[in-house]
RNA sequence: GUCCCCAUCGUCUAGAGGCCUAGGACACCUCCCUUUCACGGAGGCGACCGGGGUUCGAAUCCCCGUGGGGACGCCA
């Protein structure tokens, strides 16, 4: 049987992190066995599901490159197949209609409650041989609920929590449909996983609770029972909770904050997941180790150090043409053009191994295209009085030099002997006039990139003022 | 409250009864490299939640406790 994996993301907001996760690993699961991913879209919850959330997910897949073999598929476009399914449980005897109104359950929840008892709907309005039901209220639409065992014992050999046994005596009879008609959630997926021949469900674990009712309504309606995988939560960085309110972000926000997809992808993919020691791995290894007997099913903690350090892997490694073309956007995006000269590629060849993310290399290289401002605290540290005669000395040679890498080392070097100087003492006094304050990659291979032109143009209004 | 799940360095994890003096990675510390800061290299610090079993032997299996999480919607 070929494997097929779903992801079926409710669009209420963005694409985060562990749906992100959730999503990579089924896909991942399925590339592993050359089965199909397929992309369901959940949006049966009409109030809450927006056109908006539902391109904010697409873009999220795209950007991370989690490809679909099927889909979207819109639940509220089969809607009529949910609705013959419920016919079909309803003529078997499978459902049967409710008509107890909200406050009615919301009390009976209340007084369960107050007794210590687990809050379940008691089956009032379900139908029993010899059993005498209430009258039926006039003009109230009843909403439908499935007729779930109430002996017996569910189980299932969870993929990554082992195996789980539930209690009929645990679950009630859920709503399969609304007063006005529409099924459910629990209901539309049973029926989607089922017709669209999902092999593993493959889902966070808040869903377990879930599992134990769907396997029951797909065994009504006579379907298959897929294999189930439960992946933990992934909790923020602060080990809290991610919920909308406290530190779930989109993926894209990633992308926007300069992290590169596959980086992205790589620290999930290890988040929860394991391959012996490899760390650093593309996708396509992934897809062939990947499995789902090595995850963890324990909750994981997000941390955003790990994650820059992958991150500032892959911008080492980043193809240049792409990386030129993604730091062109991000210093057009702050108003910095870039200009020919210096030549971003050598620009990014010098810089690229020093940032963990594409906007700390970005904001790194702006004093090549703008002049900078200088650290006030630096300048008076470094930019003495005394240094200003070997300045001087210095900027005469340089002005006189081939502004190779030789030349101006030598010159520099020059400046320190003649003088009886330690080099930083020369050095540091560079690096504040050129780049504004006092880190950046070697002075002379900065001050090749910036050309002898803009290099002693920056040097000249310092000396000026010194004097 | 009831049910379900989880528990190894600060964090992500390796670990399928002896290979464990518990390994790797991030972070942190030290040193090296060095022209500052990074990068890189070499070291270091640092964990099996507690208690009972089972066993010749337990991080690993079982039970209890503790702690954490999830679920209990005409949400998904």
């Amino acid at each position: 049987m070929t494997v097929r994996t779903r992801f079926a993301p409710s669009p209420t907001g963005f694409l985060h992190i562990g749906g992100a996760r959730t999503a990579l690993f089924s896909w991942a699961y399925a590339r592993k066995h050359a089965g199909q991913f397929i992309l369901r879209i959940e949006d049966t919850d009409v109030a809450r599901s927006t056109p908006e959330a539902v391109q904010a997910i697409l873009d999220g897949m795209n950007w991370l490159g989690l490809n679909w073999d099927e889909g979207p598929f819109y639940q509220m476009q089969r809607m009529d197949r949910y609705k013959e399914m419920i016919q079909k449980l309803l003529d078997e005897g499978k459902a049967y209609h409710c008509y107890a109104s909200r406050e009615e359950l919301d009390a009976m929840r209340e007084q369960q409650m107050a007794q210590g008892i687990k809050p379940r709907y008691d089956g009032r309005w379900r139908p029993e041989p010899g059993k005498q039901l209430p009258p039926v209220p006039a003009g109230i639409p009843p909403v439908m609920r499935f007729r779930n065992p109430l002996t017996g014992n569910v189980s299932w050999d969870d993929l990554v929590k082992g195996h789980i046994t539930v209690s009929n005596e645990e679950l009630d009879d859920l709503i399969i449909a609304r007063a006005d008609g529409t099924p459910t959630y629990n209901f539309c997926v049973v029926v989607d996983d089922w017709e669209m021949g999902i092999t593993q469900v493959i889902r966070g674990d808040d869903h377990v609770n879930n599992t134990p009712r769907q396997i029951n309504m797909l065994e009504a309606l006579g379907a298959n029972i897929p294999q189930y995988a439960h992946l933990s939560m992934i909790l923020g960085d602060d080990g809290q909770k991610l919920s909308k309110r406290h530190g779930a972000v989109s993926v894209m926000q990633y992308h926007e904050d300069g992290y590169l997809p596959e980086a992205v992808l790589n620290y999930l993919a290890r988040l929860g997941w394991s391959h012996g020691n490899e760390e650093i791995f593309t996708m396509d290894q992934f897809c062939q180790w990947f499995d789902l007997d090595h995850i963890t099913p324990s909750a994981a903690q997000f941390n955003t150090e790990k994650l820059n350090w992958l991150n500032a892997n892959y911008i080492k490694q980043a193809d240049m043409a792409e990386l030129v073309a993604d730091i062109t956007k991000r210093l057009a995006a702050i108003g910095v053009a870039v200009t020919t000269q210096p030549a971003l590629p050598d620009v990014l060849g010098l810089y690229r191994e020093r940032a963990s993310t594409l906007n700390a290399l970005a904001s790194s290289i702006i004093y090549f295209y703008q002049k900078p401002v200088v650290d006030a605290e630096a300048k008076q540290k470094h930019l003495t009085a005394e240094i200003l005669p070997v300045m001087h000395a210095l900027t005469q040679q340089l002005a006189a030099s081939d502004w190779t890498i030789d030349a101006i080392h030598g010159a520099i070097e020059y400046a320190v002997t003649s003088n009886a100087l330690k080099f930083p003492k020369v050095a540091m006094p560079l690096r504040v006039m050129l780049t504004g304050g006092t880190q950046s990659p070697s002075i002379d291979a900065v001050m090749v990139l910036l050309g002898k032109t803009e290099t002693l143009a920056r040097i000249q209004p310092f000396l000026a003022e010194l004097q």
